[in-house]
DNA sequence: AGTTCATTTGGTCAATTGGCAAACAATGAG
DNA sequence: CTCATTGTTTGCCAATTGACCAAATGAACT
C-alpha cells in the first residue's frame, strides 16, 4: 500500500473568535438601533437637536426612561451631545443610520406583498 | 374688540399613534437582525444557500437554538425558506440588509477615532 | 409499517430590557 | 445663598430573550 500527501483547501465554514467578535460589535449597534423610541429619536434628530426635555415631550415617557434611551445611542455613537446651559441637547451624528430605513421598507413591502399573495 | 381667524401650522412634536406604529414595526425589522448569531448567518447567506443543519454546524450552536434563530429572521421577511428532500435551505431575501453593514462599520469607525482622540 | 434523519415545538432557567420613581448633581434665577 | 429646573444615576419590578434539553412532528427510504 503506498500513502500520498494532498494539501486540501476545504472552507473553513466554522465561525471562529475574530467573526463572532466583529458580529457582536455588529449586532450591539443594530440593537441600539432596534427600539421604537430610539428609533423616533434618531429620525426627528435627522432634521434638528433637541434637548432631553424636548424629547421627553415628543415621546410621552418619563424623562429619565428617555435619558437612558440616549445614553445607549450615545454610547453606540449614534448621537452627539451638548451641554448648553441647564440642558443637554442631541443631535444624530451618524446620518447613514437613515438609510438603514429605506431598506427596512423595502422589506415591509415584501412583506405586505407576501400577505396579499397568501390571500389570492 | 375684533376677533380674527388665523390658521396656524404648529409642529405636532408628539409622537402620534401612527408614528409609534410605523416605528414598532421598524424596529421590529432591526431586532431580527440585531443579534451575532443572526447577524452571522445572514451574512453567510449572502453567498450561497445553507440548509439548517450546516447553520448549525457553522454557529456551533444547538439545532434547535438555531432553527429559533432562523425562524425569527424568516418571520422578519429577510430570508426565504426552501424545502428540499430532508433538509430545509435557507437564503438570503433582503439583500439590501447587506448595506447596514457599511453604515455599521462606519459608525465603528468614528467610535475607535473618538477613543484615539480621547486618549491624544 | 417502521426506521432514520432533519427540523420544530415546548419547558425551564438565567440574564437582559424597559418602565417608573426617588435620589443625586449641576446650572441659573431671585 | 437658596431654590427651581434640567438631566443622570440607582433601585426595583415585570416582561422578554436566548440558551439548552427533551419530546413531537415530518419526510424519505428501506
Amino acid at each position: 500500500m503506498t500513502t500520498e500527501s494532498y494539501l486540501v483547501i476545504v472552507p473553513n465554514m466554522k465561525m471562529n473568535d475574530k467573526q463572532r467578535a466583529r458580529c457582536e460589535t455588529r449586532a450591539a449597534i443594530l440593537k441600539a438601533l432596534a427600539h421604537p423610541t430610539r428609533l423616533f429619536m434618531i429620525e426627528e434628530l435627522a432634521d434638528k437637536s433637541y434637548c432631553v426635555c424636548e424629547l421627553t415631550e415628543m415621546v410621552g415617557l418619563d424623562i429619565s426612561t428617555v435619558s437612558k434611551h440616549l445614553s445607549i445611542l450615545k454610547n453606540a455613537g449614534l448621537v452627539n451631545v451638548e451641554k448648553k446651559g441647564k440642558q443637554v441637547f442631541y443631535s444624530l451624528r451618524m446620518r447613514c443610520a437613515l438609510n438603514f430605513f429605506d431598506c427596512v421598507e423595502a422589506v415591509l413591502r415584501e412583506q405586505a406583498k407576501d400577505r396579499m399573495d397568501a390571500i389570492q
